[in-house]
DNA sequence: CTGTCATTAGTCAGACAG
DNA sequence: ATTACTGTCTGACTAATG
């Protein structure tokens, strides 16, 4: 076995709104921003030229998707609530996401890189591991090779970090971004890895990053200097060990080529905030509208459920979610909905209602073996004696 | 008969990510 | 004054089982 293996991460340029900008090259160099709804399509004129609207027109809910790097500059990042974006930069262009054109953009680039090397593993719609052990070629052409067959497949650019592990390779991909190509090794670790802030760990997220900080850890390399012992007090013997592990550029973990999913759910933001009495109709409408779905997902995927969940976003952002287990697996939406509806029952509905969703897990593939949770063991025959 | 321990399933919340 | 949607994983707790 080698040991030494070479792992690449390769990540989309600003995705979403760069295969906007395939189909609307005119607003190439502009701010861009994908996000809200659909009613923001653009519109044909008379002249043939294509009316967009601006972010300043936006008014109701809904965050910031992707943004181009000339949006970023003005400080529009994904995740940015729209009306908070459009005080900052009113005169960007506003378009609604695309997914379909996403999907098949993300087929495109994931083929062309599967032709060149075989073992990727699936990171969501614009990024992926590659694992390259196997190849002999020297690590930077065949990483340029890559990125050069996933411009001709797509005409988008991407970023790609190679080093001996995934860990690495996540946070390598960033740093020379957009169309950057970055490859280190574990002996750059202290001068490339060490500098950057906890956070650009993958896995380490708003709250962990700011407990570290509350014990003076901001860095990566400051990580490295913590005592295992102390993030282990501190954190939990797992976490801690993994924290000190990532810090020193250890990870292990494999590039997995298959998966079988764990849950399919549906969820919906409201318009505005819905209260069970008042509302009851429209709440229901969505409430069975939902569960169809879920049901229409599952029978196009193969599956069945036996575990079916409910979540539930009240006005001031709390959440809570109810779950039950059948003992048969299901997949019509009628039936979803019946055992949503008991799940309804045990949760609080004083207050007013922003987001309702639906979830659908111990999945069962409908060849007929379980996914989640190892295995149902033999089924027992006997009642209670 | 009762208490304890280990294990597993189920439930719920929370963190994280793309 | 705002904060999407889909999905995975983990920890804490309870109940059941042996």
């Amino acid at each position: 076995m080698n040991s030494i293996r070479r792992i690449a991460h390769l990540d989309m340029d600003a995705f979403f709104a760069s295969v906007e900008l395939l189909r609307y090259p005119e607003l190439r160099g502009q701010a861009v921003v994908v996000g809200g709804r659909s009613v923001h399509q653009p519109v044909l004129q008379a002249d043939g030229s294509r009316h967009f609207s601006r972010l300043r027109e936006y008014t109701g809910r809904g965050v910031i998707t992707t943004s181009t790097y000339e949006a970023r500059a003005l400080g529009v990042f994904s995740g940015m609530g729209l009306m908070k974006s459009a005080k900052l930069a009113p005169e960007a262009i506003l378009l609604p996401a695309n997914f379909e054109a996403y999907r098949h953009y993300s087929q495109l680039f994931k083929a062309a890189v599967r032709a060149i090397a075989p073992k990727v593993e699936d990171r969501g719609i614009d990024e992926i591991y590659v694992d390259l052990s196997d190849n002999s070629e020297e690590t930077r052409s065949l990483a340029q090779r890559i990125k050069d067959a996933v411009f001709t497949a797509t005409g988008l650019s991407c970023s790609i970090g190679v080093t001996p592990n995934k860990l690495l390779s996540k946070i390598a991909s960033d740093l020379e971004k957009p169309n950057g190509l970055t490859i280190l090794s574990l002996d750059d670790v202290p001068t490339r890895i060490w500098p950057l802030a906890a956070k650009k760990v993958n896995g380490i997220g708003p709250k962990a990053s700011e407990r570290l900080e509350r014990h003076g850890i901001r860095t990566i390399g400051e990580l490295a200097a913590t005592p295992q012992e102390f993030l282990i007090r501190k954190f939990g013997r797992s976490t801690g060990l993994w924290m000190h592990r990532i810090a020193h550029g250890i990870d292990d973990r494999p590039v997995v080529t298959e998966s079988e999913p764990k849950s399919i759910s549906r969820e919906t933001t409201f318009e505005r905030d819905l209260h069970v009495r008042q509302d009851k109709p429209e709440l229901s409408e969505k409430f069975t509208s939902l569960c169809l779905r879920v049901g229409d997902d599952l029978k196009r995927k193969g599956y069945a459920c036996r575990t079916i969940g409910i979540k539930i976003r009240y006005a001031d952002f709390s959440v809570v979610t109810r779950d039950v287990t059948l003992p048969v697996a299901i997949s019509d939406g009628a039936e979803i909905r019946k055992s949503a509806g008991l799940c309804l029952k045990r949760v609080p509905l004083e207050q007013r209602i922003r987001l309702l969703g639906i979830r659908a897990g111990g999945l069962v593939d409908l060849a007929g073996e379980q996914i989640a949770s190892k295995a149902v063991q033999a089924e027992l025959p006997w009642q209670e004696p």
